[in-house]
DNA sequence: CGCACTCTTGACCGAGATCAACATTCGTGG
DNA sequence: CCACGAATGTTGATCTCGGTCAAGAGTGCG
């Protein structure tokens, strides 16, 4: 990963680092740790849309926040079925594992055109060290995904298609509106049936006649790569979607709860 | 890191907290880490099979240490399916998470009698602080953790069921190998055709019937509660089973495939 | 304008679910 | 130590949810 000074600086000056929003929404940093969170190097990085940003085995020696555009992360298996982890969206942390874990086992890749913002590991590591709570917090963010993948296994082992998509929608637009993304119980939603299919384990046929059941009962409106919810009660009904599991506290489905009223 | 047969050996001796143990696998401690992991206190605690040791909702004060025992983790649907998440051997860290997430949102219960090690989350909290590695390292185990989810993810998402099987049976042997559970390329197998049933998202009649098939082909021996498995090499291709996410290092397959040699 | 991607629909198929017995093992109290 | 009831494992019959295959319809982009 290469540094570009000027990147870095315009940086400091302007905005906020993305990983002092990102971890407030937990809870309030002190000054202190806010400044020495701004000192940490970001570097930003455009990708196209449906470009591969991390591979399996590779080790990179920088994560990256994802600070625009929705991207994802799979598995491939040797067949060639292609197993999607997460769907990622502003603000999420998605290969923070690898500050720990040597080599990263799946692939990132975009699905629309992404700004990502890149910290070096070793940048990261001291600052944890220095300041414990925040390694406390992105420890707490890589508990939180952990939390999210137990909910996918009980999603796609026990769960049937209507109310396994129910799921995915509910948890996605939870997530959106905890960092702004929904507007009028819409959101941005621009993953083709095929990633679903890849999310869901199910096939792409299944999972448009699955979407059209979902339209017809007035449960969602998803056109132009864009998902309205109307009827969030009921959608969250069929999904048995819990929404603790993101810890998101007051940023979370109460908050999306009380808009759709 | 090197395991010499003398230095496992060591490892064993009784005065050493179970967490030195644990973490030693990832690589060694200073002897002033080892020296402040073995002030926590350690509340030990017996439990019966098939008991419940954490519920969904708790906020436990105390994280345990699984010194002895087969448990898993689980969830329940609305509908009274349970999907297993993990099953829990001899020194993982079932409940970990909770150190930094308020409330824990699966159930853990034992397969087996199980012996439990408890150390407070205070306690633990202010040996994190002042010693950063040492979070560093218990971090990595819940990051752990979070791989073998997506690969479960995988497993039940894309796999047919007998891949599904051999692949759980391969993420286990190879675990219990690594915490010297295995003799013989067997190891103490105590999970009910229920209970395997509950973790791949089948049902116990065509998990009974994909087992047969498994030990028809004369790939693993189950019998008595215990595991064998008389050729490595098939069970592995026929699973798809790549150990690298599960960080043993050289504690891990490769040590196994010796073994099975 | 044309090609590639995405979505949609229909026909058919099959892996795995469900239901229902029955067999075996195990734990427990008498 | 045995008996008996409850778990657990096994087998067969039948059904169904979701997969596969194939073809066509939009849609968007170079």
């Amino acid at each position: 990963m290469k540094m570009e000074p000027e990147q870095i600086a315009s940086f400091h000056t302007t905005d906020l680092h993305p990983l002092i929003r990102k971890l407030e929404n937990s809870g309030p940093l002190t000054e202190h740790e806010r400044d020495d969170l701004n000192t940490l190097p970001l570097v930003v990085k455009q990708v196209g849309a449906r470009q591969d940003i991390v591979r399996e085995g590779d080790s990179p020696g920088a994560s990256f926040v994802l600070l625009d555009g929705v991207a994802c992360a799979f598995k491939v298996t040797e067949d060639a079925r292609r197993q999607v982890l997460a769907f990622h969206i502003r603000g999420d942390l998605p290969d923070l594992q690898c500050l720990h874990l040597p080599r990263i086992n799946f692939n990132i890749g975009t699905i629309t055109a992404c700004k990502l913002g890149f910290v070096p590991h070793e940048d990261l590591r001291r600052l944890c060290h220095r300041q414990p709570r925040i390694a406390d917090l992105l420890w707490r963010e890589s508990l939180t995904y952990a939390a999210i993948f137990r909910e996918w296994i009980t999603n796609i082992g026990q769960r049937q298609a209507l109310s396994r998509a129910a799921h995915l929608i509910c948890e996605h637009i939870v997530r959106a509106n905890a960092v702004g993304l929904v507007e009028g119980l819409a959101c941005v939603f621009p993953m083709t049936q095929e990633d679903l299919a890849d999310a869901m384990g199910l096939s792409v046929v299944h999972v448009n006649r699955i979407l059209q059941e979902l339209r017809k009962r007035g449960l969602i409106v998803l056109e132009n790569r864009r998902l309205l919810v109307p009827d969030w009660g009921r959608l969250q009904e069929i999904s048995e979607f819990d929404p603790g599991y993101l810890q998101l506290g007051c940023a979370g489905a109460r908050a999306f709860a009380r808009l759709a009223r």
